[in-house]
DNA sequence: CGGTAAGTTGACACTAATCAACTTTCGTGG
DNA sequence: CCACGAAAGTTGATTAGTGTCAACTTACCG
């Protein structure tokens, strides 16, 4: 069975066994780290990679105010920037959500991947995706209402989990706080609260113990102005909205 | 006199007269462009890289709800995603802002550039930067107020036109209107431009006929919680709050 | 000089933040 | 295994921030 990661890269891109093989040794000697840790601090300068193999991790910064905001969720397969040492130092932080699996991959063997040109071309489209996604929360947050941020950013997991097997009959795990949540959305805590509510109330979603139903995808994609083309996934009409039928296909 | 990419590049990485020579040789062939003109529009597959040589661009989206967000600026120096051309298609759209001059650079001298180290690193260097430009830019958003916000993108502003000379006295051209710094802010014109009334009448700044001035550098960024780190500069301590001194020493 | 775009002002409605109290869920130790 | 305390989630009331509409002034351009 292949890994997380191996999944989403053949999302862009076919691999050969042996670039598969290659990404495997890659994915070896995991490390489990505890909920709500930093695996890198804002200041570090790191020398590896990291992969997310199992959880749910997060970049933050905190503001001179004391804010915090969540600018991007790493779920299994994600991994951190590709070119993370070209910088001296860390301008945000990297913390686990929930308790994870993680691997650090040493500089070499980044290196070495990037040389073989199909997976070189599938690092760089996740490496891609990851800033049209930042670019797409910048403009759920800067144009939408707190209902629709929140709807808009679980289509997209819904889609992001889906790649690497984890959503089933429209369901996932999301092992976080409603305070995460707002924290993300630029919401207080309270008013994602309620906001998570209006979703409910429509019957487009159920949430509750880190559990997610989303009850009508092309509802709730309609609802909250939900358009997957920047995540670029191969298969677009699989991930466009409504061609996802609701429930069943979405299992494997 | 070095270009204006030449200046910023140097901010990461001093560059050697052969890379110098190499980057200029690039930056012919320029073409002018109107204000408020697509330079790339969402659904094209771009073969070239875009740089701006003078004026003002922006990446954008318009949302289904008809809601424009601005996602970056480009100013003289900056240039769109090196490897643009690994995905198949633009999910956002760049238009100019005010009139602009702009290069094409074919995608063979793109790579040409990246086998020479130190360049390499600079335009990596420079393309890290904008990614962590875009989340400090989701940090504004998420977590600060409207006038807290646009005082600290002329604060990023200040610095990054700075590097590339385009600074005299905590003064600089900002060849757009309101409506463009509320499309950017995630605001209603009309607050954008109650936002703005603020500033002045705190003696932050002055903004009039697409001219700036920061009265007050460091008032400015205490008020707007800026931090420069996210912009990397070598000389950290020139860019650092407090350590540019008023007026004058901003100028060459 | 006139027309249009940009900027400004006031009134009002709505979205979101805050504070406080309370309920439910979860993890831990007795 | 139950009991406890803490964390997470929920509710209501109030306040602050922001959007919308309409009217008007100022600046810009042919």
């Amino acid at each position: 069975m292949p890994s997380r990661l191996i999944r989403k890269l053949e999302a862009f891109v076919p691999l050969t066994e042996a670039e598969k093989t290659l990404v495997s040794d890659v994915e070896r000697n995991v490390r489990t780290v505890a909920p709500k840790t930093d695996l890198i601090t804002e200041g570090d300068s790191p020398e590896n990679v990291l992969l997310i193999v199992e959880g749910f991790a997060c970049r933050y910064k905190i503001t001179s105010e004391g804010q915090r905001q969540i600018m991007a969720y790493l779920v299994p397969g994600d991994f951190c920037d590709l070119h993370i040492f070209i910088l001296k130092e860390m301008d945000h932080s990297i913390s686990t959500l929930s308790a994870c699996k993680v691997v650090e991959i040493p500089r070499k063997r980044v290196l070495e991947m990037l040389k073989t040109p199909a997976l070189a071309t599938a690092l760089w489209s996740a490496t891609l995706v990851d800033e049209a996604t930042l670019r797409e929360w910048l403009v759920n947050i800067g144009t939408r209402e707190a209902p629709q941020r929140i709807g808009h950013l679980l289509c997209e997991l819904l889609l992001r989990l889906h790649v690497v097997g984890l959503v089933s009959e429209g369901r996932f795990e999301l092992p976080i706080t409603q305070a995460e949540i707002a924290d993300t959305m630029g919401l207080s805590a309270i008013h994602a609260n309620r906001s998570i509510q209006v979703l409910r109330e429509a019957d487009l979603i159920t949430l509750a113990r880190g559990h997610v139903v989303i009850l009508d995808f092309k509802r709730l994609a309609a609802f909250s102005g939900f358009n997957p083309n920047y995540l670029h996934l191969r298969n677009q009409a699989e991930a466009g909205i409504g061609a996802i039928p609701q429930n069943a296909a979405i299992s494997f």
